[in-house]
DNA sequence: GGTGGGCGGGAGAGCGCTCTATGCCCTCGG
DNA sequence: CCGAGGGCATAGAGCGCTCTCCCGCCCACC
């Protein structure tokens, strides 16, 4: 900061070459001459020469930087947003995309901006922020299904990929799971137990993937001749998940099964089980979902369907990356499998 | 991306004025007759022009972007990073912290980029990115109390705010707790509950804020007439205190009072108090420290020594604006103060 | 009426980089 | 021995913006 950083120039002349040469060597382009390769690096070295990414964007249009968006809601107040944060942070399941994104965009000296959604305000600023260059496209999970971020950025023509597939069909490349399928085999689960009576505890009935899970759940269970299932809608937190067992335990107090659509309420349903002296697996089978890292240090340890969000982050920004080189132009929907993994809930 | 998008001189040309006027209008500066604004104003909404930020960038040497470094231990290898990831966001507090700092950041459009420095790779990789001009400067959350990041960046005269003070010196601002306060406020509310015997769960020797809440809650406890306070080292993590726990009580079958350094390893000290039987409060007192997600959630739900995570966070991406504007040029520590938020356990 | 000052606007020089067009030189075939 | 051709380096034109002059105008004052 004290001194002016050096630049093309001061290297090229460091090195008595031009700056395209020096250019060259940098961006490994083209056939330089080994020899003036050393003597560029060499002046490189000598002068700490960092290339100036806003002058490589202002020409190349491209920054090496994504959005990182979590959008929420429909209109929840500027204000909540530190209690948006809060929960957002607070659900195991975004460290993993993090986590996932990462591992695909590191090696490529590719950065993520983190950006929350959550209000009217907080999209357009989104939309601008890609707008104006600083982002090369956005990566985006939505909290909410009636999200509105999607369509604006397909309507603005700006490279994004989402995870999971919206409710209402937009122009943007989509990665999921194969949720019915994750139904099925946690009912395959419960059912290979013996449970007779067995319950469910839904995500919310407005989020697609929590439909499929229900319906998967149920269908496999119809077929094993539980003609019933009882159900309560939770919201994907652990106090819903509280709420939703206790309310199926007054109506079924005989439930030797429960499928939780997600490992936070599963680990309430637990909870709840255990205050009424049911013991976990023994009286109540509990099956949740994710494989999130509380199914391992929940109490008893849950037996979960496996979601691998990190593969499925890290295929989102690939997705996105070929998306902004234009190596893929039209929008895809790419789907994963969910797999059992047995631990001593189930 | 199908057409160029609008630049300045487009704007200039449909509202009949210059690219300097333009330029004004959109960045508030001098005065330029309200007519002339409107017209450059409607000129701007008819392009759907926005600003591209790398040419901004270029001439300001201001990009409005943040990095937001969470630092880890001297060598985890690369490929560790995925668990690095989990580990960081499965703490309740760097939510806390990225909500907090995006408290300030926001309302400034300004953007946090997310970065791990748990290698030498990865710190190369924070200190390239910052020279070469992606970002203004950085806010350091180091996990390990050798970090050696924050010396680099002093090294290389990069602006950076830390939270918590640096083990050894360094030239940098930072944020931090007064946390020899926290134990004496830990310590003072299980004296006022009458508890005869308490242990404590501390948080990594090397740490030095570990160390500070040690030396609070015993100095206030010896001053209560308690001469000997038996102590567990700890990780910070939820294992770690129930590890702790299970050794204490090998070792003090008859405690009644426990400070745990944070609120995940007060879980775990409640959770084995609950196995051996032992209610709490009733029977052992927990107080657990930072006030975070968990304290409120967990069950009992902690009585905790609350640390203004988010605050502090903000004050940190305050601190870093000031530097960064050139607004403060000495290093300064700023401190904030620990209370007591009461709930059952204790 | 001349002059000085303040205000509103324009012209143009970069910021540091990439990339195309161009030119030099050396080698090889005729 | 000359011309063609290919490998390597250079020159120079921008990329879109900011910002420093500078200029013209209007008003007030002597």
């Amino acid at each position: 900061m004290n001194r002016q950083a050096p630049t093309l120039e001061d290297v090229a002349r460091e090195a008595g070459v031009s700056r395209a040469t020096v250019s060259r060597v940098v961006n490994g382009v083209r056939n330089v001459d080994p020899a003036i390769q050393d003597l560029v690096r060499l002046a490189i070295e000598r002068t700490g020469y960092a290339p100036n990414r806003a002058a490589r964007s202002l020409v190349t249009r491209r920054t090496g930087t994504v959005a990182l968006v979590v959008s929420g809601a429909g209109d929840t107040s500027e204000e909540e947003q530190n209690a948006f944060a809060a929960r957002v942070f607070a659900d195991p399941f975004f460290g993993r995309v993090v986590g996932g994104a990462m591992g695909f965009l590191r090696p490529r000296s590719m950065h993520p901006v983190l950006m929350f959604a959550e209000s009217p305000g907080a999209r357009q600023e989104v939309v601008r922020y890609l707008r104006q260059g600083n982002a090369d496209g956005a990566l985006v999970v939505s909290t909410h299904p009636d999200d509105p971020l999607p369509a604006l950025l397909a309507d603005a023509g700006l490279p994004a990929v989402l995870f999971a597939r919206p409710v209402r069909p937009v122009a943007l490349s989509h990665v999921d799971l194969a949720h019915w399928d994750g139904g099925r085999i946690a009912a395959e689960r419960l059912l290979a137990r013996g449970c007779r009576k067995v319950a469910t505890v839904s995500g919310p009935w407005a989020v697609a993937a929590s439909q499929e899970r229900l319906a998967g759940f149920r269908d496999t269970m119809a077929r094993g001749g539980h003609r019933y299932v009882p159900v309560a809608e939770g919201g994907f937190t652990l106090d819903s998940g509280v709420a939703a067992m206790t309310a199926l335990l007054a109506e079924h107090p005989d439930v030797e099964g429960v499928f939780a659509a997600n490992d936070l309420m599963a680990q309430g349903v637990c909870q709840v089980l255990r205050e009424r002296g049911r013991r976990v697996p023994d009286d109540v089978a509990v099956v949740g979902f994710d494989d999130s890292s509380v199914a391992a240090t929940c109490r008893p340890p849950l037996t979960s369907v496996r979601q691998p969000v990190e593969d499925m982050a890290a295929a989102m920004a690939r997705l996105l990356d070929e998306h902004v080189r234009g190596l893929r132009t039209d929008p895809v929907a790419v789907l994963f499998e969910p797999e059992l993994v047995v631990r001593e809930s189930a």
